[in-house]
DNA sequence: GCGACAG
DNA sequence: ATCTTGTCGC
């Protein structure tokens, strides 16, 4: 499947940008099951990609960077990065029209397509089910993961987590406590704590991958932080590179 | 109607 | 996300 441009604009109005969600979820939801990933031990490399900003006179810009990961050595292949000016605003529920142009446009540099991307925002946790991850997985035909360091919708009791790696917790779409046994209910993703003394993270499956496989995948690619490696190097990079830059 | 709301 | 002073803990 070819790379879908019309998820890689930057130039929507919300009203557009919402339309397309709904458009392309709703594709999601007719398509085949049968080409996900469900096999963790064939996932031989990982990218994690995130995004620093500056701003100089009226225009603000992005670097983004892309860290390559091995998951049976547990270490980092190389990083790429871009620059770009940033043209859509900031609005809960549509970071993906923000930021997946030059996501895309980084993770196109890699010589060896990754066998998954890892994002550092939701996937299926979103008003739409079409977060940041769905929609950057969608674009490229790469399978993807979600996780976000802060709630967005869903009811959980993330609070209530112990900070032991591993410890998590559901994120239903409707609050199980207004609900009877029979009702049904929506599994959106697990908060999970990835790392001892951390707060823990929001977990969720993109696009071609299930919650099983997006839990594993941050589990065994955390070592040291809060944020699984892949995406805590993506985000010091990054950040390094703009402190360069000025 | 009002407020909250990934990065 | 970014800016930014002081403060707490390892």
């Amino acid at each position: 499947m070819p790379i879908i441009q019309e998820l890689l604009r930057d130039n929507y109005s919300f009203e557009q940008a919402e339309s397309i969600q709904i458009k392309y979820h709703n594709l999601i939801t007719q398509a085949l099951k049968n080409n996900y990933i469900n096999n963790f031990e064939l996932i031989e490399t990982i990218v994690g990609v995130d995004i620093s900003y500056f701003k100089k006179g009226n225009y603000e810009y992005g670097i983004a960077c892309a860290v390559i990961w091995n998951l049976n050595q547990k270490t980092k292949i190389g990083h790429y990065f871009t620059k770009d000016r940033i043209n859509f605003p900031y609005k809960p529920g549509f970071l993906g029209f923000r930021e997946c142009k030059m996501l895309a446009k980084v993770i196109l540099k890699i010589p060896d397509k990754p066998d998954i991307i890892m994002c550092d925002g939701h996937g299926k946790i979103h008003p739409k089910r079409f977060g940041e991850a769905v929609h950057l997985g969608y674009a490229l035909n790469i399978p993807s993961i979600g996780i976000a360091k802060n709630p967005f919708i869903g009811y959980s009791e993330w609070h209530k987590i112990e900070k032991i790696k591993g410890k998590k917790s559901p994120i239903w779409a409707e609050d199980p406590k207004t609900l009877t046994e029979k009702q049904p209910n929506e599994l959106l993703g697990y908060a999970m704590c990835l790392n001892d003394g951390s707060k823990p993270v929001f977990i969720s499956e993109g696009y071609k991958t299930n919650l099983d496989i997006a839990l594993k995948i941050s589990f065994y690619t955390s070592t040291a932080h809060r944020q699984p490696e892949p995406l805590y190097l993506a985000n010091f990079f990054s950040r390094k590179e703009v402190n360069n830059h000025i």
